[in-house]
DNA sequence: CGCTACTGCTTGCAACAGCTAGCACTTGGG
DNA sequence: CCCAAGTGCTAGCTGTTGCAAGCAGTAGCG
């Protein structure tokens, strides 16, 4: 029963580093995108006809086996791909779908979901979880700063500060 | 900096109960509007004006204060409430503004984004979290769900899955 | 060469979202 | 009584979304 959400977890994280990626070429690229479209379509539409575009040719799949597999029109498609039409979150929905992504994905970049980032967010968000007892609440804030901590001992070490290779290895073996 | 946070959040999980109510309600009435409404607008559609103008109420907040505090049209915002139109994101995420809310809240009302259990901005915000490194928010977002379930499980039996009037009053006084 | 299958895109249309102008009703004050 | 201010809603309109029909180009095969 765990292994399909593991699956799904795994798709979606691997899919937020292409996203990092993919939002560093277009915040370059969006300019450049805006001066061209029109002011009909906000920048933030047109990053996400990018991504979507992006996400597809790294999946090797044309643009009529993707609309058809999102259950969408190939020429909207395409017009959304190329930031001419903006579509709704349904559409985005089946779109994600068929790219075997998380509508989640599409709907910040469409600016639809706001993009929650930082520590600070994520600890504040536990804490005032409701769906948390306070107990849980404080294994996971414990849990979360000893993986912060040793995310940031790692990228210390990547970066040849201190190495410090066996007791990292048997927690991660844990 | 950390007030401010938590003051939404109490909102958002101050509406999420009053959300259970009124879904409750929501369910017995849905059957009903179903049949009234059409087939053009989903059951989920119908919903999310049913649960704003629930809102606006508990606000003693009238139809045109909101519509002007939502900056959208006061006759479309009996329409929506009335389920005779679907709103897209954007409306949505100004009636939220407007009632003082999340979006995101609205936006599972609709059918939008899934209601995952727990809050969804902590499980956002996990994702989001550069601090952590992609297997780490994946085991963080089991263990997360884990306990919410687990929470939403207390919460069912503290509500008398079992009748035992005696403790049940007990913990109304509670 | 012609044909087929594929590619992405153009065009025009229907349906819907969201608005404005205005209506009918209620309430309170003079 | 009338009037003003408020309430929620109706009707008609405009602009946008998403679609179907079709086009132009490309590649591969006989």
């Amino acid at each position: 029963m765990q292994r399909p959400t593991e699956f799904v977890r795994e798709q979606v994280t691997a899919v937020r580093e292409s996203v990092a990626t993919a939002a560093q070429t277009a915040a370059a690229g969006a300019s450049t995108g805006a001066s061209t479209v029109a002011s009909s379509v906000p920048a933030v539409g047109s990053q996400v006809g990018e991504f979507i575009r992006t996400q597809r040719s790294a999946a090797q799949v044309s643009l009529r086996e993707l609309a058809r597999a999102a259950g969408v029109s190939n020429p909207y498609l395409s017009q959304v791909e190329r930031g001419l039409r903006k579509p709704s979150a349904e559409i985005l929905a089946q779109i994600a779908r068929g790219l075997k992504i998380s509508a989640e994905t599409l709907y910040e970049q469409a600016g639809i979901l706001d993009r929650r980032s930082g520590t600070a967010g994520t600890v504040a968000a536990i804490r005032a979880d409701e769906a948390l007892s306070e107990r849980h609440k404080a294994v996971l804030l414990e849990l979360y700063e000893t993986y912060a901590r040793e995310h940031a001992a790692q990228a210390a070490r990547e970066q040849g500060t201190t190495p410090h290779p066996t007791p990292e290895s048997q927690e991660e073996t844990a």
